[in-house]
DNA sequence: AAGTGGTCTAGACCACCGC
DNA sequence: CGGTGGTCTAGACCACTTG
């Protein structure tokens, strides 16, 4: 019905199916605004989002080219984790750990600068079953109102959320196996697999939480899609 | 420079800094055009991008309102092992374990349909240490072609990247235990954890191949970034 | 110089949906 | 009914890059 969704239906079809060979010049934007009935612009767009999903380089002068594809980007999508067990239709518990503000270690002083932060460290459970530890560091400098929380009842993932709705944020995704402490709280045996998330946030550039997330490997996974095609 | 995108910046700012409110309305299309100076098609591109981005919602007759946020979007790019492998500077190494035309397990016959199949198992190695484990299947009936390689010098994922060059995957990213025989490929202790990336791929709709990526745990982590902000 | 992309304007038409 | 968004057209101007 889009115009423009219909188009870059088209040429996705023939750059996938092989038509338009890697490497090759497609016809340039008047042609195919002629062959599908409508206005250059409206091709532009098109030929946009295949830009935008890696699939074609665009040049003045020269034209358009399908490209070789050298990586394969793929989007997943992080929940906050209450919401994530309720979906499945399994019951969810919080539990606080600790609570403190204190000098951070290294890693997090090189974020948030040389300054006391706080601390929070918390278990989420699955049927009652540990499914994530979240270790927290909160940056007081950025969301003071942080100090006057108790994470007792909402977790700081949560309440965060509400405090900083948006803001700009980078994953680590990686395993490991579980320490005695951490095993510990999970209620796993030490040496046993965890996925781990670590995440830094930023809101205009100035850093406000950086938090580790573990899960016992036995109960995670991430499923993601291709981006574009 | 470009208009649409400064706008987008903008209001991005207006948005992430609180200026405007989660549920609250944002002024209409015509306000802001008026407010930078533009038409309104201009201002609907940004609005658009916003919407992609899922921090805005619009609704005719009644307007756009920033989103509650349930959600994060994040991406990550997979490029082919050789490729990320050397441009850490490190050496790359290739080696063809197994490759064998038989009748598939029931997972893969649930994809492929029951027919024989190419099942292939490969080494990845940096510095001359086992990287990646790939153990894969490959549909005959898409891929016919496969059948006359013999995969001793390219891997199969680079050769069905020029094969089928554009295709659509999904990913499930997990964490586990190796087994007996994965410890031993990848020269670990059984019960090291491992990071796996199981990778499903289609053509049109027609399923291409199925692949198992494990890495040893200390080795390997993805590193991702927000969509949008 | 000329052909290609990239963007914007001005105006239009329509769909949707609350009143 | 009328106001909001969503898209498209027709035409324009400019930037870039090759010849």
């Amino acid at each position: 019905m889009i115009k423009y969704m219909e188009i870059h239906a088209e040429l996705l079809r023939r750059i996938s199916s092989g038509v338009w060979v890697i490497g090759e010049l497609i016809p340039n934007e008047i042609v195919l605004a002629e062959e599908f009935s409508c206005t250059r612009p409206t091709v532009s767009r098109a030929l946009g989002m295949l830009v935008d999903a890696g699939l074609i380089e665009r040049k003045k002068r020269v034209g358009s080219r399908v490209m070789q594809r050298a990586t394969r980007a793929a989007v997943f999508k992080i929940a906050i984790v209450r919401n994530e067990i309720t979906a499945r239709g399994n019951s969810y518990a919080y539990l606080l750990l600790e609570r403190k503000i204190m000098h951070p270690p290294a890693h997090v002083r090189a974020a948030f600068g040389d300054q006391d932060a706080l601390y929070v460290k918390a278990l989420h459970f699955e049927n009652n079953m540990p499914y994530q530890l979240e270790d927290r560091w909160i940056n007081l400098a950025m969301v003071p109102q942080a100090s006057a929380q108790d994470f007792q009842i909402q977790s700081p993932n949560e309440w965060l959320l509400n405090a900083i709705p948006y803001s700009r944020a980078e994953h680590v995704l990686r395993a490991a196996k579980v320490n005695q402490k951490q095993a510990e709280n999970l209620q796993l045996a030490v040496g046993e697999p965890v996925f781990i998330i670590e995440r830094k946030t930023w809101q205009e550039e100035k850093p406000v939480t950086i938090v580790t997330l573990l899960h016992p490997a036995h109960k995670f996974r991430i499923v993601t899609q291709d981006v574009g095609m």
